[in-house]
DNA sequence: GTATGGTTCAAACAGTCGTTTGAACGATGA
DNA sequence: TCATCGTTCAAACGACTGTTTGAACCATAC
């Protein structure tokens, strides 16, 4: 009667899930939450139209876990990482450079191992943050909103000289930068026209982003958007709630 | 029998062009391509299901039609500025501020005018940018590559020490943050919530975002964007075309 | 052996998609 | 007045959407 729970999960259901997975994850990346149907996913997993209603509850349910299986990992990797280099620096707070990368080396490592992301991770990762589908943006600053503000805080103690209104803004910014080059409709061409591989007997195989590749990508992003944080402060027309005369140079002009 | 014309364009259809424009317009904005049915666009325009076949050949004309129209005029205008500060200039060449601004001015100045975009004129340019769907990522690149190219040789100029190849990157950098920040689907509300506008008196409607807040952004987003295009080199293990044994140290630890 | 419960399956559901059709409208020009 | 041309209209087209159904399958538990 009641399960006697032997080894009652993985006789075989595990595996439709699991491929059901890797094709979502594979036309997500290709044509959005949108320009998927259940048919396509279906049909490249090699399962019935069903079961995507029988094991997720719908198509909706099938991108949320679709999603929360490669960035739980990524987002308890970073909060980790972040922990474990706060204890490091015993008292002293940490610098920008060092909040970054307990978001980028997580990141990257799991873009290394095939088990828990691969090759696609890094597209997944900034595709899920620049689709425009209500389902999944609900879903992303719902679950990982209190990453994002333990982040928020780190940055917020690694420059104390910006406001905590311009921080917001420029971690904003920063995100933007991060998920559009990760999601990468173009960014693979110009990877390949610009940035040959340093084995030129060895082309990558014409739109395959390689590891190694988001390393350098990454390694180029890192100075830029740590001098974007670390800018000067825009003279804003009029200072909200602040009205001291306090003002450098015009921002635009 | 030839065509006297009088004034044969416009007698009516020009109306309706024009309302299904600013409802497919509108709808692109909240839904993105895919997610805007011909259905939905019709019928907020108060037109036929059969009017956006007649004039514009199917889903993907009108799109790509609604987006020339607000855009042609934005590259028209920057190119025109370029050229305009490089005239004044005689001889010297542009500063990096410079040049940013001759694409962040007509932008704002579009955004002004609400014959040629109005409120929304940002928030469509970002949309446009970061949409998935291959329609419009292909008419977008077709049709504004020569501005970029042109803006692209104008900030290598501005940046002598900056390699092509980092230029290149750091562009589409910029043009992530950029994009990304106009779509602004959290963006409002953190306008809302960090940056009250100076009258309190007059809280904006609740999901309206006004030109002063646009003037603000892009004041907040230049100097971010300008430190990270002047951001010192990063260390690359190995550079590209010279596989002699250097690497120094991982990425981005 | 017979139940049981998790899983798969083909088939169909009602609805929406973009597009097409052919008739009607209404102002213009002969 | 009649023909013409650009435009609008209701209706339908076939294909595709996400979801549901109820029967079949099959290893396990009794």
């Amino acid at each position: 009667m009641l399960k006697a729970t032997p080894v009652p999960e993985a006789r075989n259901g595990a595996d439709t899930r699991e491929r059901i997975f890797d094709a979502a994850e594979a036309l997500f990346l290709e044509h959005g939450f949108d320009g998927t149907s259940m048919r396509m996913v279906t049909a490249r997993a090699g399962a019935n139209l069903a079961a995507v209603n029988y094991h997720f509850g719908g198509k909706d349910g099938l991108f949320r876990e679709m999603l929360a299986r490669r960035l739980d990992p990524l987002h308890e990797a970073r909060l980790a990482l972040l922990g474990e280099r706060r204890r490091g620096a015993r008292g002293r707070s940490l610098g920008c450079e060092e909040v970054l990368a307990a978001m980028f080396i997580p990141a990257l490592a799991l873009a290394r191992d095939p088990a828990r992301g691969g090759r696609d991770f890094l597209r997944l990762l900034g595709r899920a943050y620049v689709d425009p589908s209500p389902v999944l943006r609900e879903f992303l600053s719902a679950r990982y909103a209190p990453t994002i503000e333990t982040f928020k805080e780190a940055f917020a103690a690694a420059l104390p000289g910006i406001p905590r209104r311009e921080l917001a803004w420029r971690l904003h910014f920063m995100l933007g930068a991060l998920a559009y080059t990760l999601a990468g409709a173009d960014a693979w061409r110009l990877i390949a026209a610009l940035d040959p591989p340093p084995c030129p007997s060895a082309p990558p195989a014409a739109g395959a982003r390689d590891t190694e590749d988001d390393e350098r990508l990454l390694a180029r992003l890192a100075p830029f958007l740590i001098a974007g944080l670390r800018a000067p402060l825009p003279d804003l027309g009029a200072p909200a709630a602040a009205p001291a005369a306090q003002r450098t140079r015009a921002g635009t002009a």
